[in-house]
DNA sequence: CGTCCCCTTGATGAGGGTCAATGGGCGTGG
DNA sequence: CCACGCCCATTGACCCTCATCAAGGGGACG
């Protein structure tokens, strides 16, 4: 099932009382430090499935936090070669990497609809001199966003084709528990297209690997819908024999 | 050639009187604040070659930041699988992966004689709320770690190995010259198996692409020593028609 | 001078890319 | 409500790049 459609009432709602704030920027602020946060927060209508919040060379002055829904970030290079850097769940925040440039050196574009919280950048650097957690939390981001990417490059130097589905695909699991939603059955709200880039494959492999685990009896691919039935498996498959080591996580 | 021996008397040089200040972490700081930085660096005797900084689960407390020398940073999975996730050289900083953690997720090897600031994290963010400029300048070294990362992931994920091998001599040029070297001859400190691991191919693949570099007339590799003969060539080859963008540059 | 390690080069094969054809949802319009 | 068309996904056949296996060269250092 796709994410439970939120309603505009709860769009705006306060960081503190998001249910996502332990996911998310906010995480390990107190209260009032959470208001003030709150204070420089934007909260825009939702972006619709296929819409730019920003592309490459778009001046950066906000980051952008997921509310609800997903989004894909993509660099691309001057031959035209396009990457996916990321897919972006609720609570999860984008524009990271604009800082060092000042300008986006990718493009993101909503997956579904999505709303988004902006964080203008500025203010954010000034209220992080005054709340030293703040400024913790932020540098925790920019630093988990590190280990995802080089998580994700160990994927791409080392890894064969099914390891790194069954890696896509147990990453995904955990994100969506933490979220709230079945480990075991889900919906990916990319395409296979989309899945193939990202982890350095063609579409007709991800489909080819999709449905060899599937013969193997390790999950029950429908389309856009993902049943996990061997979870153990997959986990071993993947080389994370316990529980998330990399990529995208939260918190 | 490789870079220039330091004289142990310049191993204790201040930031302010460093070379390498305007691409390290003083950039953009006034000469007080970078006094107040100067007294929470510590710097320590070289670290021989193949000497660990740092290791995979230690404790994180501290930046590094490279002197002269130069350093390889691999993480590893629970398989084993090592993906080296950086190169770095003076005025480069490592460990900012660590931060989210609190642990070293990677490992540090000391590539030659090498020294080393270290930086205490503790101290480093207490000292950026009181200093903004530091802070703005942490927040974008962080930043610009993402963007190289991605840059290796678009290598890994959709290029050649001519490409890839192209691009990563490109890259090494580019920071030669910034830091006042000869961007048409220098020497690499890594192996070509450190290479090949680093772009997702094996020895016998970087060796063979050197040779075929060699034959069209692009480059001239004595083994560690590598002249460019053709760099406009080169950098079209890689996908990269002006200067450099991405990969770990500087600045 | 011998040994070790790193690098180079060649031969072979497999994993996954490419090309092509088919199937199946879903949205749109009649 | 149904039909059409489009797009996404699946599957098969073939091929190419690069990994693997193997052998040999050449510095560096004792």
């Amino acid at each position: 099932m796709t994410p439970p459609t939120v309603k505009l009432s709860t769009l705006k709602t306060a960081c503190k009382n998001c249910k996502l704030h332990q996911l998310c920027l906010p995480l390990g602020l107190e209260n009032n430090d959470m208001e003030e946060l709150d204070k420089i927060i934007k909260r825009a209508k939702p972006y619709q499935k296929g819409e730019y919040l920003f592309q490459h060379g778009d001046n950066f002055d906000a980051l952008y936090a997921v509310r609800s829904g997903s989004v894909k970030t993509y660099s691309q290079d001057d031959n035209g070669d396009e990457q996916i850097t990321g897919f972006y769940l609720a609570g999860e925040i984008m524009g990271l990497d604009a800082v060092h440039q000042g300008s986006h050196p990718c493009s993101a574009i909503a997956l579904e609809t999505t709303s988004i919280c902006k964080i203008p950048f500025d203010h954010l650097e000034n209220l992080s001199t005054q709340l030293p957690s703040l400024q913790h939390q932020l540098l925790r981001i920019m630093s988990k966003e590190i280990t995802e990417d080089q998580a994700l490059l160990i994927l791409l130097g080392q890894k064969s084709a099914e390891e790194r589905v069954a890696a896509y695909l147990v990453n995904m699991s955990d994100r969506m528990e933490k979220r709230g939603f079945s480990p075991l059955e889900f919906n990916l709200s990319m395409s296979r297209k989309d899945i193939g880039n990202y982890l350095g494959l063609t579409i007709e492999t991800i489909s080819r690997t999709f449905s060899h685990l599937q013969q193997i009896g390790l999950i029950n691919p429908q389309r856009k819908h993902i049943e996990i039935v061997d979870s153990v498996e997959l986990r071993r498959l993947a080389g994370l024999p316990k529980i998330a080591c990399g990529m995208r996580s939260t918190a």
